[in-house]
RNA sequence: GCCUGGGUGGCGGAACAGGUAGACGCAAGGGACUUAAAAUCCCUCGGAGCAUAGCUCUGUACGAGUUCAAUUCUCGUCCCAGGUACCA
């Protein structure tokens, strides 16, 4: 008679379960990681979120993802270094202190509180005891002794320069964190203003990064694309055009330089187009009829609207400066014009145009009444300047260029470059549309760059021995958003450290947030370290980082500076190596619809009724207009709040259904409606394993040969479990697909139900001993396969399942006892003098491994097609040959219904798997 | 405009070295159990048609093509999302 051990409840409480095992995993030190070089690592990390105040949905599904991967290396054997930390200086800290009358640190410790609480209850396996928060001092020091070395090797430079400025937030934004002009985080105007500013010459690093786009093969393409084209590479030549009348001064005042892809069609170059800040212009222009109105427009394009809406809407206009120059390779006079598109930031400020043969300079042309002359012809076809529609930009062979006629546009490119350059006219160059980094910022909380300002010496570095250079914390945020910095004499005031001047003055910028970004992940492999930036062995060990996981949405930014920065690291010699992330997955955005109300404008998802595609507002009742689909936002209000299903349902159903709705790298729209789904999954293999330990208590799972089995139920069942643990294991390994994964697990526990593990009648059906014991192996591996997905529901299954049992009262504690395995046929003997071990549990196991024997059937489907339509099916024994299936396959009925009278043409057959009959 | 991805049932999504389209789940409908409900279990479920244990046609954004066979490959068209843009 058998006697159950222990009764497990009617279904899965997460309230009861979840926390005891959190609990367990802490006090237990399971997830902290150390360097151990007999282990094989594996580093991985998920981007670090900002403390905005809650973790929200994106951050749920992006940790969920790492922590399955975490745990399934873990169970590989690997060593795995997981931790989490804080992106914790920022503008909303600021913006929160005056709004919230509280300081940026208080509200930034705060949230940090709060999220760390949240992302425990979601029992993810971090290693808590390497976080880091980016704004504390033992943090930032590193950074601004870093910046001390970088300033040394001349790697950051100071410049005077036109910067983005918004009047909102009151700082200065890189390029980067303008999107269409707008300011990326307030979404204001943003304005151009002169500045001293610090830089990172991140351009010597241009070709590198381009470089090595190429060899991050563990990257999505689309990533290294977006990279590729923000560097922005392209090559061509460097040409000087001397001005006509000026002294034939090749290297200064004399000429203009430009910038082009297209040398081979010097001899088309009609006229020339400066960037209205192009220092010339005004000199060109000075004393001709032509200054007061180039004067004029030089005005107006400075006060211009730089917003890319605008510019779509700006017509391509420029002025004639009233000079000319001359083309070096046929001595034409060009009219020089000063043009709205030539840009200043890019190339050298000037155009060379050509209008035959690009649409910009061709739509130029017409509209001044500018020369066309056609250099290139197309094969076939005869190009005439004068009814030319449009600009001709595809290969042909040169014409009117002198003694390059005749020659296909291609060999001339070169031809001509080497031809300028033996003349002293020009040479091949190189243009990246990259800039450098620009990352002072006025503002507050972040981290101080430590230089100071003395009038003797000039920009002098903080001793290395004064960092850090603490952010003062009794600072009053001030009403319209500018830096207190500037205001604290007794932090700006200081004494020259060169000279000891006491009236030098201390910079009161602060650096911008993506510096801290673009090194945390090194620090993590030794946060407390303090002699150092990190220690070198420790580095050593753990990185590159072997899996970073994070928003698309930081594609180009944080991992172009994070590169960046292991250059940096690499030139100092601090490194041995440059890429930081050898595999990246970049998740999709979660998105939902947005609901804007005229009354109460954008709504939370609870703040209104939606009913059959209409929604209104439960403040005032009026219609809600139910908006597009968009990345989750608070400004937009379309978010979920994952406490919500945190406290209905416990992290294992928010991370499986989280997993379960889509694959990692597609976008999310939000609906919850499958979650329930997902509870009723985590009862119905609550239930099975309860089941299973009732009918296969004294019985040793199987894993032996799937040949040894001869019940055919026991045979289909082990064949199917093996097929699943190759799926699921597959499905992680390739492409972290869990969707699939976790459909294959539901398959195997709907196959078990299908036989009778349900029926809950006291004296359970004669079961065979094998059914009994694959069953075993089966529900063992069933959880075994969904731990890393449901790490609690595991924990407890497999305890109940009575590998370990918990004595006594859990609530006085978590003490875990081995018990001799209850499946060696003493289940019910608990040895109370086992050892605590640290890797007990389901955490300790190793996942499965598949029988490449076990995963074969012995009956195959074989499908019938005439005509490649489907007419038949029918099993056959696996070991048939291909012609017996054709034979088969001929003689069913259904198929010679089909065939009727007509001659059969051909018989394909696709071993194991199909015949078509053509007739 | 350019560069990436995508368009598959009522819904989320499976299946692409070409080989049963719709795995798995949700929603929906029906049934069992129950005094009843919940929970659970079982069945049906792209569309249309018919002589309805079944069979036929049709169907993966649209139009062509290659092939014995196309959601999958090629060409063209139309949408959607993300990135980027007077870049010479």
């Amino acid at each position: 008679m058998r006697r159950r051990i222990y009764i497990m409840d009617d279904r899965y409480s997460p309230e009861k379960v979840e926390p005891r095992w959190q609990e367990y995993w802490e006090k237990n030190h399971i997830f902290r990681a150390s360097e151990d070089q007999s282990k094989k690592k594996y580093y991985l990390l998920e981007m670090f979120p900002y403390p905005s105040g809650k973790i929200h949905m994106g951050h749920v599904r992006n940790y969920t993802i790492g922590d399955v991967v975490a745990r399934y290396k873990r169970m590989n054997g690997y060593n795995v270094l997981h931790p989490m930390g804080w992106d914790a200086f920022g503008m909303p800290a600021e913006n929160a202190a005056i709004d919230n009358n509280t300081h940026p640190a208080a509200w930034t410790y705060d949230n940090i509180n709060t999220m760390r609480n949240q992302l425990k209850k979601m029992g993810f396996s971090y290693d808590w005891e390497r976080e880091i928060a980016t704004c504390s001092p033992e943090y930032y020091r590193w950074e601004q002794w870093l910046f001390l070395k970088m300033l040394e090797k001349d790697m950051v430079y100071r410049k005077e320069s036109y910067v983005n400025w918004c009047g909102h937030c009151q700082t200065v934004l890189a390029n980067e964190q303008v999107e269409e002009d707008l300011c990326w985080r307030c979404g204001e105007m943003v304005q151009q203003k002169k500045l001293w500013q610090w830089f990172f010459r991140i351009t010597d690093y241009a070709e590198d990064l381009l470089l090595h786009c190429d060899k991050l093969p563990g990257w999505p393409e689309k990533v290294t694309v977006m990279q590729k084209n923000w560097i922005g590479k392209s090559t061509g030549s460097e040409i000087s055009f001397k001005i006509e009348g000026r002294q034939n001064d090749i290297a200064g005042e004399g000429c203009i330089k430009v910038f082009t892809t297209r040398p081979d069609t010097l001899f088309g170059a009609t006229f020339m187009c400066l960037a209205p800040e192009h220092p010339l212009v005004e000199s060109l222009s000075r004393g001709t009829d032509q200054e007061k109105a180039v004067a004029e427009f030089v005005e107006k394009i400075s006060r211009q609207e730089r917003s890319s809406s605008a510019i779509e809407n700006y017509e391509k206009e420029g002025v004639f400066t009233g000079a000319w120059c001359i083309n070096p390779a046929n001595g034409r006079r060009m009219p020089i014009y000063t043009a709205n598109f030539a840009l200043m930031e890019y190339g050298t400020g000037a155009v060379m145009s050509v209008p035959a043969h690009d649409q910009r300079d061709f739509d130029f042309a017409k509209k001044y009444n500018l020369d066309i002359v056609v250099v290139i012809q197309p094969a076939g076809e005869v190009l005439d300047a004068s009814t030319m529609a449009q600009a001709f930009s595809a290969p042909g062979v040169l014409v009117n260029s002198g003694q390059y006629n005749g020659m296909p546009n291609d060999k001339a490119m070169s031809q001509i470059t080497d031809w300028l350059e033996r003349e002293g006219l020009g040479k091949k160059t190189v243009s990246f549309r990259l800039r450098d980094w620009g990352i002072s910022r006025q503002r507050y909380w972040g981290t101080p760059i430590p230089v100071i300002h003395c009038q003797s010496c000039g920009v002098v570095p903080v001793a290395e021995s004064d960092l850090p250079i603490v952010l003062p914390e009794d600072a009053h945020l001030l009403e319209n958003g500018g830096s207190p910095l500037p205001t604290l004499d007794f932090f700006k005031k200081t004494d020259c450290p060169k000279c000891g001047r006491g009236d030098a003055m201390r910079d009161t910028d602060t650096m911008d947030t993506f510096v801290e970004s673009s090194w945390y992940f090194i620090r993590y492999c030794s946060p407390g370290c303090t002699s150092a930036m990190f220690d070198k062995e420790a580095v050593k060990y753990w990185m590159a980082v072997d899996q970073y996981i994070g928003g698309v949405e930081h594609a180009i930014l944080h991992l172009l500076y994070s590169r960046y920065f292991m250059r940096v690291l690499n030139t100092l010699g601090l490194i041995d190596f440059k890429e930081p992330f050898t595999n990246l997955l970049t998740q999709g955005m979660v998105s939902k619809e947005t609901l804007k109300c005229p009354e109460h404008g954008y709504l939370f998802p609870e703040e209104a009724q939606i009913s059959e595609g209409k929604a209104a507002c439960r403040k005032c009742g009026s219609e809600v207009e139910i908006g597009r689909v968009i990345k989750m936002s608070k400004s937009k209000k379309n978010v979920i709040d994952p406490n919500d299903l945190l406290n209905k349902y416990g992290a294992d159903i928010t991370r499986l259904f989280c997993l379960f709705a889509a694959p990692p790298e597609k976008g999310l729209e939000w609906n919850d409606d499958g979650v329930e789904g997902c509870y009723r999954f985590i009862n119905r293999v609550w239930r099975l394993a309860d089941r299973c330990i009732d009918i296969t208590q004294g019985v040793v799972p199987y894993t032996g040969p799937l040949s040894e089995l001869s019940d055919s139920d026991a045979k289909k069942l082990y064949t199917k479990a093996h097929q699943t643990i190759k799926k699921v294991t597959d499905d992680i390994e390739g492409s972290f697909h869990f969707n699939t994964a976790i459909s294959a697990v539901m398959e195997l526990v709907n196959a078990m139900y299908s036989m009778d593990f349900n029926t809950d009648q006291p004296d359970m059906p004669q079961m065979s001993p094998q059914i009994k014991s694959v069953a075993a192996f089966c529900i063992r591996n069933i959880i075994l396969l969904l731990s890393p997905i449901v790490p609690h529901f595991a924990e407890e299954v497999w305890e109940y399942m009575g590998k370990f049992v918990v004595k006594g009262d859990s609530s006085q504690g978590t003490d875990i006892y081995k018990v001799q395995g209850a499946d060696e046929s003493q289940g019910e003997n608990i040895d109370n003098s086992g050892e605590l071990d640290k890797m007990n549990g389901i955490i300790g196991q190793l996942w499965p491994v598949y029988r490449e024997d076990a995963l074969v059937t012995d009956e195959i489907l074989v499908v019938v097609q005439v005509n490649g339509k489907l007419r038949s099916k029918f099993s056959i024994d696996a070991q048939s040959s291909d012609d017996f299936i054709r034979q088969t396959a001929l003689a069913d009925e259904m198929v010679q219904k089909h065939i009727a009278d007509q001659p059969v043409k051909k018989v394909i057959v696709v071993r194991k798997k199909l015949v078509n009959i053509v007739v």
